[in-house]
DNA sequence: ATGGCGGCTCGCAGCCGA
């Protein structure tokens, strides 16, 4: 079973990149963020002749997520439970016994503002309800842009970056607090080269000079890791005219 | 080095992302 994870930066403009990599790739699970569509608008028949059954929470302009299963989603839900939030930046759903949860987590904007606390409390309720989830569930996967570099290794310039947003203290806190329920991130199971990452700015030519961060995560609870057979990052897809600027993740599991 | 690109909108400038 393949899952992946693509922040799309508007479903709109990356359809045509999306229906091809699915071709190409045949993942099983897609997650998808910032689709940028109200759901009167989310592109259904392509994604349906594609061969995917699709769950979807949007709105305009920003954020919005969907989830794509080739066999049916089972149990959705479209908010971490009892934590107030009109952006639109969770979906789960039950596919063939794993329980995937879809997430596009608080960018942040900077640790002074208004935005980053709401990552924080963002989070806060995220782990209450992971908690939970995996007792219920122990095949589970949590797949998203996670705006949080775990550590140095997934920042291209650690010392330009240090205590700023996406890798300040609290946000990695709150992501081994994470890994500490037992959730793990299926990409340090295996070898990769230094400086792998799967966002780049589309300022500054940043993507051609590799600077980057590791930012989009799959994590796996204990049963799925221990099947996990590889990890890997899709950067060809950054290489694409229009690319967004984020590029998926794919994790494969043996099912 | 606080801009730079690219996507969005009751658009032609400003907000936001990361």
């Amino acid at each position: 079973m393949k899952l992946a994870t693509w922040n799309v930066n508007s479903l709109k403009v990356r359809l045509p990149q999306l229906l091809d990599w699915l071709a190409a790739g045949q993942p099983d699970i897609v997650c998808l963020q910032e689709t940028k569509l109200e759901d009167h608008n989310f592109p259904v028949e392509a994604i349906t002749a594609a061969g995917y059954q699709v769950l979807f929470s949007g709105q305009k302009t920003y954020n919005g997520v969907a989830l794509l299963s080739r066999k049916p989603a089972q149990d959705m839900v479209a908010a971490i439970p009892g934590f107030s939030d009109p952006q639109k930046r969770v979906l789960a759903a039950t596919v063939d016994g794993v329980r995937v949860i879809c997430l596009y987590i608080p960018n942040g904007q900077s640790v002074d503002s208004d935005k980053y606390r709401y990552k924080l409390d963002w989070l806060a309720a995220l782990h209450a309800w992971l908690q939970d989830e995996i007792a219920h569930h122990p095949k589970l996967a949590v797949l998203g842009d996670y705006n949080i570099a775990p550590d140095d290794r997934d920042v291209h310039d650690p010392a330009l970056w240090e205590g700023q947003v996406l890798c300040s203290a609290p946000e990695r806190e709150a992501l081994q607090g994470l890994f500490k329920l037992g959730l793990t991130d299926s990409f340090r199971l295996f070898e990769h080269p230094e400086k792998t990452f799967s966002w780049w700015d589309y300022r500054m030519n940043a993507f051609r000079r590799n600077m980057g961060m590791r930012i989009d995560h799959i994590l796996l609870s204990r049963e799925l890791a221990e099947i996990c057979r590889s990890c890997i990052i899709d950067r060809d897809m950054r290489k694409l005219e229009r690319p967004s600027d984020h590029a998926p993740v794919v994790a494969e599991i043996t099912m």
